[in-house]
DNA sequence: CGATGTTAGTCTCAAAAATAGACCAGCACT
DNA sequence: AGTGCTGGTCTATTTTTGAGACTAACATCG
């Protein structure tokens, strides 16, 4: 298990370079950085299940504001992870759906999610043990 | 608590529940909204490797500002996953490792890591294609 | 007929977060 | 006595995010 986790260590960082670590030059970086933001994985996570409209994406994550939303669509949609469909019908409606590199994405990314939720209970007692003992 | 661990790994694959989407509330969030900082991938990463020192973690990403470090380091070792320890030694040191739960997750998420590695070529030309299309 | 609601946004301005850069204390070397 | 190294903190400035008003065409309701 150490082992496995090495190794993907390892190849990760493989041809990243820490000496030569540029910020425009780093994959990780350029690819992290998308993905990283408050947002983008909720609706990764959204979209994955199904194409969702704007507004449905809106009630789907009640506390992103329309701003936000716009924006990172229009982000994801940028780096090939979505596509964006225009209906013309009387209030014009837009669909947006998984993009075949978003999808590709996603499988990986889901693994981490599924961590999350399942090791949510451990992280927050890490955090209760950390705040109570004085360093807060 | 158990049951709202489980049911909220059940929506981290399939459909994630409205209900739990609560900001406070949703263990995908909680755990995301930590490791999708711009610097905490970077750096675990770097410990994933090898231990090292505040120094050392400062030199091997040069663009990340000493607060940024610190911060992000006290982060991650607040949530667990990773440990510090000082040495008393003339100038005084401290080291910053792994810690179990840090390995943990970086078992999922170095297949990220690896993703983007792999596929940054693909995301910089799809942002390419984007933005000669106009809307740029 | 006129008021209101729905669609997917954009625009502006205030608030929050990230950054750069100065500063600190203790010790070692010259 | 001056310089540099250690791991930070403090402050001011820039960047990012967010709240909320506004658009424009059509649909529904009274």
């Amino acid at each position: 298990m150490d082992q496995a986790v090495r190794s993907a260590a390892k190849a990760a960082t493989a041809d990243c370079d820490r000496s030569t670590w540029d910020a425009g030059n780093c994959p990780v970086r350029d690819v992290m950085n998308r993905i990283s933001g408050k947002w983008a994985t909720l609706l990764l996570e959204a979209l994955a299940a199904k194409p969702h409209r704007f507004g449905e994406l809106r009630r789907l994550v009640p506390d992103i504001s329309q701003r936000m939303l716009t924006q990172t669509l229009r982000d994801l949609q940028r780096d090939g992870y979505i596509e964006r469909e225009v209906f013309p019908t009387k209030p014009p409606s837009v669909e947006y759906r998984m993009a075949p590199l978003g999808r590709s994405l996603f499988g990986p990314l889901s693994k981490v999610l599924e961590w999350a939720a399942e090791n949510h209970d451990a992280v927050r007692a890490a955090r209760r043990s950390f705040d109570d003992a004085g360093l807060a």
